[in-house]
DNA sequence: CTTGGTAGTAGCGAGTCGATACTATTGCAA
DNA sequence: TTGCAATAGTATCGACTCGCTACTACCAAG
């Protein structure tokens, strides 16, 4: 069997096993995974087609999962000014609380840190491979400028909020 | 944000990006993870309920999608003669050649020996938390013997066939 | 001011998924 | 040998995913 076709085996069995992990209570896998991207996503990133784009599903399913969140209260639903077309749903403290609830593996530091390295790269390839956004930090982004006056972003031409420059931007390229 | 945390959001988006790289034509992702497993599993080990324990799924939702399989003629079904209650899915020529056709990542030799080294790890570490099996390959087993006449396991106490040797057992236990 | 592209949604059909309940078996123990 | 608990497999239910098509609202560029 060759290798890659190995990694591949090995994808199917772990996305089963991290599923069942998380799935607990109420919520489903890609409502969890919704929720848990809204959470760590900024404001200009928490849009029904960016939550597509990010777990790589249709508009018309997001749209479903977002909207059975906020049946749950777990989200909240708002319209965009500059853009009537746009929403934007944002964690309530219940959905904020349902994030902090998940659960994750739990490997010694050292491993931890050599499997997330193993997990960046191969997620960084197969977004190449199908010429995704890489959804990356704020702050490693080629637009991310540290000016006397706060941190600005050299794309979006606008001032940046200071917990920003932590979460994960749809607009993030890569620092050349 | 602790490493722990940062492997369950990148699995989080692998999950995702696998899933959606493989589902393809008419088959989702569950059938897929079933049929593929079914191609590498020996006689033993291909069971709803073996394949309900590898797909960290219950009974109830493996018989459904194994049905479903079997109405694509992907697979048939088999009564067992030793115990009635048993019965076995074994893959179809159209159910092999579907599994042919799935696609893995594409990444070059050395880089997939990490990331393969790394899943490895990562999946062990998650299966020894839930006290699962590890759906070893059958050579690598304790209960693995190479006879004159040829290959035995010591645990079924019963001859092996040629090509049982490279495939998953449910019963596999890790040599000590 | 039309026209083309984008954002979001509804509704459909097949199927997942956990849960519950049920039927055959099997295996063990009194 | 019977009797009973454990096991294998299914059917069914309700909530939901998922791709798809169709549709509306809105934006932008000629």
């Amino acid at each position: 069997m060759n290798t890659n076709t190995e990694i591949a085996a090995l994808l199917d069995r772990l996305t089963r096993l991290h599923a069942a992990d998380r799935r607990s209570g109420n919520l489903n896998d890609a409502q969890l995974a919704a929720l848990d991207y809204l959470g760590r996503a900024n404001r200009f990133s928490r849009a029904p087609s960016t939550v597509a784009d990010y777990l790589a599903a249709t508009r018309g399913t997001v749209s479903q999962t977002l909207k059975a969140l906020s049946r749950k209260r777990l989200v909240t639903e708002t319209g965009s000014q500059t853009d009537q077309r746009v929403r934007r749903y944002d964690l309530t403290a219940a959905g904020a609380a349902a994030v902090q609830a998940m659960s994750g593996p739990d490997l010694p530091e050292a491993e931890a840190r050599v499997a997330a390295r193993a997990l960046r790269t191969l997620v960084a390839k197969m977004i190449a491979a199908r010429d995704g956004r890489s959804f990356g930090l704020c702050r490693t982004c080629r637009y991310h400028q540290e000016r006397p006056e706060g941190r600005h972003c050299a794309l979006l031409q606008l001032a940046l909020r200071p917990e920003e420059a932590d979460q994960i931007c749809r607009e993030h390229r890569v620092a050349a």
